[in-house]
DNA sequence: CGAAAGGCTCTTGTATACAAGGGAGCCACG
DNA sequence: CGTGGCTCCCTTGTATACAAGAGCCTTTCG
């Protein structure tokens, strides 16, 4: 139900929508996304164009597209490959997450004609009662919003194309944020502060905001996957026990 | 000679080296570089096939890779038209350049393992004689890599990709920028300076210089662009006086 | 019994064949 | 003469056929 039109906030779709390469690309993705392919997992082209009822051309397009984006890996002559996404890399998606946020926030702020997306933020991030706020997958859907409206709202479209593509990519990850109860009360009320702090016109302080807010969120999802880590060692552990 | 030698810096090569697709991608990318390929040619796939004598199997993923890094674009059914570097995306990649390198240049000024590349730098940016000086389209190449180099040694792999991917999609601008003897000057004193400053660990006054270089070599390369327009406007004039 | 070598299968990389559609030019008609 | 429509060619999008190599399994020899 609803696929993945999430991914279709439109960065770079300059291919004709409905073409079968397009539709294998987001098939793949969502694929990745909801762990039905696991990283490490090795699967050939002939294999996946069966399954999605194509052939192997426009296979091989999404393939490539995935590739570019850091999803997959060709192994020469020898199959594909789900990228793991490790640590390091993450951390860096992380730390080029804030560059751009932070440097997204300073614009804002030197600009005059931003308050139409602040008024729209503000409205979803300070519902007149706690009762109005989101749960489940909808926060994380919002707070995706949220900084890329952020980001948009600064008006670098390139910015914003890279900006995209590091959510997207990170997206896996930070789904497990908001798991937590507290971490989405968090989210809440850490935008509500950033929001403010634009509302002054305060860039130090928004850019100091925003940077504790991400870097919060980073060690806690961090702390949610080491705690998954060890679930599934002991599981494991208790399944083989040799 | 040499070909293209200079875009295999390998940001991501994980294709096989010597497939027919890279020779294609490489052979097209200098096209436009060498202005072969203007901005609005349209050409299609299997003329370029037939010119670099290989099927359009391969020619088509170069041309996906490229139109992805924004070179190209495809018209659904009506071939494909080189992608003119406007304006406005051109400050874009500016404002971006700056950020990552401003970014990297504090990173930077946090680690303690930097001498290394710095004295590097400092060898080929403050010769002993002046005379030593290099000149011409190797400043241009030189250049790059100071800027390549600071973001690099910043440790964030991914930021340097992005940022050795914006750095190819400006170098057709950036090499005006070096037409100018008076320009050539001032690349090396300023970054003899924003050296100075890393070495003295000053980030915030590195940052600055920095910006304010780029903000010259930008200011430069938009007044020689003029120029050149308005030379061209004046030879087309002459030529078609009706 | 072990190890090495050879072949067999499955993989990607490339070439070509086929399908669908858009655009320009031409012809006919008002 | 102008304009609208039609047709043909050329374009990309997709499917399939062919080539070359990497890995594994089997077999054979020491």
């Amino acid at each position: 139900m609803a696929k993945t039109r999430e991914t279709e906030t439109g960065n770079d779709p300059p291919r004709r929508r409905g073409s079968v390469a397009d539709r294998v690309y987001e098939a793949l993705k969502e694929d990745i996304f909801e762990f039905r392919l696991i990283p490490g997992d090795k699967f050939s082209e002939g294999e996946v164009a069966t399954r999605l009822s194509a052939s192997r051309t426009p296979v091989r397009e999404a393939l490539y597209r995935l590739q570019r984006e850091g999803y997959v890996e060709v192994l020469f002559r020898s199959g594909w490959q789900v990228q793991p996404l490790d640590s390091r890399k993450v951390d860096e998606l992380y730390d080029l997450r804030i560059t751009l946020e932070r440097a997204a926030v300073h614009k804002l702020c030197r600009q005059t004609t931003a308050p139409a997306v602040l008024r729209q933020l503000n409205a979803v991030w300070r519902p007149d009662h706690p009762s109005e706020r989101a749960f489940g997958s909808t926060v994380r859907a919002l707070d995706e919003h949220f900084h890329c409206d952020l980001v948009a709202a600064a008006g670098n479209q390139e910015m914003t194309r890279i900006h995209q593509e590091i959510t997207e990519r990170l997206r896996v990850i930070r789904r497990l944020d908001f798991t937590r109860s507290d971490r989405v009360d968090a989210t809440y009320e850490e935008h509500a502060e950033i929001l403010d702090a634009l509302a002054n016109n305060n860039p130090a302080e928004a850019a100091a905001r925003l940077t504790a807010h991400i870097r919060a969120s980073q060690a806690a999802v961090r702390e949610i996957t080491m705690e998954k880590i060890r679930e599934a060692a002991a599981l494991q552990r208790q399944k083989k026990p040799d």
